[in-house]
DNA sequence: CATATCTCAGTTTGACTGATATAC
DNA sequence: CGTATATCAGTCCAACTGAGATAT
């Protein structure tokens, strides 16, 4: 369980520094909040609404990760969902056992790998995401509010730039 | 400590479905990944990075991010600060508890309300924020990558409008 | 042989729930 | 009086580190 207060955030996650910044920080010329910050919000409060969204299927935001991942590519091992969520090896081994015992998932040997265990959903686990999808989906409208159809498409491009930004890779 | 995997991310994370979507899920015409979804893997790859840079100095990314918040804004309370992180008031207060006692910070009675305590950061804490500003700022920049400043400027104002509409409020 | 996967074991800490006192 | 803040107390689970077996 990822937790999640069972409060309501309030008014001061929502209203100030959105356009001001400048304010005390050390150096910050014209930079405004920092786009890290705003990008940590923005998560912050999505997690917290997917969280309770998700608690009734007594599923966390970690686990439905790992399944819509599951659900865009079959057949992924441990491992590499592990990579994908930036946890250790063996927290997400634990995680998969846990939606294995849900039968969420199920583990079948790589017959070209014998080490390596790959993962699939199993129809309990396609019908959680299906059941989830409109929740999820209202979610996502409501925080895109008004956004055009262009715009959403140029944040998902600057988005997506920005994660192969951080993807490892040299300029450490 | 937020916990991270002393492990540097693979390939996974960070090379497909970029623009293919359409993959498996049930019903997605050609919406293509979520939006909700590329927020949560930058986040997931800042905390990561912001993670293992804050290490050394003994800081969590909550811990360092409710320091960003009192920078921005002296004498918040711990409550407020809760409903900023998304978190409890009582985690909230245990870390505060321990910034205090690193002397990042101090409390001090709200001349007007006299069950508040204003926090305010230390000169320990302030010096922390900016031996720090350098490398954040690396790693801010690394994230942007190429985009130009227009693009920026746009990223930040999504950003903020996605905020705004997941901030608590009707439309639930 | 070095690397990668998986698993077993053990630990820890951060975050939560619950309850209480008090101030507005 | 109801709401908000702070704090004490207790619980819990997710994620981590470490070690080991095995396959490529």
């Amino acid at each position: 369980m990822v937790r999640a207060p069972g409060l309501r955030a309030h008014t001061l996650s929502g209203g100030e520094d959105t356009t001001e910044g400048a304010g005390r920080m050390t150096a910050d010329p014209a930079a405004g909040p920092s786009l890290l910050y705003a990008v940590k919000q923005v998560e912050l409060a999505v997690r917290s609404r997917l969280d309770e969204l998700l608690r009734p299927s007594g599923t966390t935001v970690v686990q439905y990760t790992a399944l819509t991942a599951l659900a865009r590519r079959d057949g992924l091992t441990s491992a590499e969902l592990a990579r994908n969520a930036f946890v250790t090896p063996q927290s997400m081994g634990d995680l998969v056992t846990a939606l294995e015992r849900r039968d969420l998932v199920t583990r079948h040997p790589d017959p070209r790998h014998a080490r390596r265990l790959l993962i699939s959903l199993t129809p309990a686990g396609r019908d959680l995401l299906e059941r989830m999808e409109s929740q999820v989906r209202a979610l996502e409208e409501r925080m895109l509010g008004d956004l055009t159809t262009a715009e959403r498409a140029e944040l998902r491009d600057y988005l997506n730039r920005c994660r192969s930004g951080l993807a490892d890779g040299p300029a450490r």
